[in-house]
DNA sequence: CATGTGTGTGAGTGCACACTTACAAACTGA
DNA sequence: TCAGTTTGTAAGTGTGCACTCACACACATG
């Protein structure tokens, strides 16, 4: 045996994820994922329960990193406040997201929620982060509600490359925004 | 002559906004833009450059919807201060995608921001709807990136269902929303 | 009526891609 | 060493779909 079947659903998952990012689920061709994760297509669907079932792990895989980077973040701040807690959460995302893959991907899979298990997985992803945050920031409602839009209006910013738009209306959406 | 084909544009492309939101660009088949629109899907080629001069179209039909909606609601407010503006077009707004088609296909293209020319359409959308705010309700850039910010925000709650979510976590990201 | 112009379609064509199957090679244990 | 299990693939198969083309009908104008 070259690799467990798990240490490859790993690699193969990593290379979903950054593939479905990029040209997301109906664009994306299983060969595609294969090819990045270097072995054959056929394994893919070996490993996995169809495209689809590959998608939904993936979404699985995204959102878990997600939450393991809030965590380190939220540690950075210790036990202070709530306000200093979710800021410390919000740069640690933004540095997170520096690649692209993480954000892009929720973008993605919420373009695919009309799929009943894909919109399960985006829901069970956000009910761990947003369960998270609550938590263990100590935050309020409303303050958790807008570090979720915040983030939203990140992945905005991002798809649609305002960050290089030098024009007024531009700048007031990006304004202060974390280096998206 | 049956009709004008500027009048067969306008109609395909409501037809297009509605199929693209519940699908998505690459999940939807020209065929069931023509079948919706009551015409062939060799016709839709010849009034479109291809789908994708066809989805960008329907962008553009998006948005201009989305300004006129504002308008109308900012009407309603006359000229009171910025936040009663503000307040009015977010309410309007909320009147508008109750049918969800214009809310879905923002979600949609954003997805498919990976083409050049969708991006740039989005973007085109975004400047319209972001100027028009700006100038109109006289708030300051803040006020105006707030407003995106939730309106983002209710793009996520309605794509993952999250109305329908009765856990905290749940209630304290839709809390306050307007009807999603 | 003849000619032209705009509206509209049926019947393809070719290709990309999800998924399967049959088979091979590596490793394990007795 | 030989049987069984797991990892891995090459080579299909079938289907859905973007896009084309030849052709037909409606209407105008001389």
């Amino acid at each position: 045996m070259r690799s467990t079947a798990e240490a490859r659903r790993a690699t193969v998952l990593n290379a979903a994820v950054s593939a479905f990012a990029r040209t997301g689920f109906h664009a994306t061709p299983v060969t595609a994922v294969a090819a990045a994760a270097g072995i054959s297509e056929a394994y893919v669907f070996r490993l996995f329960a169809g495209k689809l079932g590959l998608f939904v792990a993936a979404a699985g895989a995204c959102f878990e990193r997600i939450v393991v980077a809030l965590e380190a973040g939220a540690e950075r701040a210790g036990d202070a406040g709530p306000e200093e807690v979710l800021e410390a959460m919000g740069d640690a995302y933004a540095e997170l997201i520096a690649d692209r893959d993480l954000l892009l991907f929720q973008v993605q899979a919420q373009a695919v929620t009309d799929v009943p298990e894909v919109a399960e997985a985006v829901r069970a992803g956000y009910k761990r982060v947003a369960t998270f945050v609550r938590s263990r920031s100590g935050a309020s409602d409303a303050q958790v509600q807008q570090f979720f839009a915040y983030g939203q209006l990140c992945h905005l910013i991002v798809t649609a490359g305002l960050e290089q738009v030098p024009e007024p209306w531009a700048r007031a959406l990006t304004a202060g925004i974390r280096h998206p």
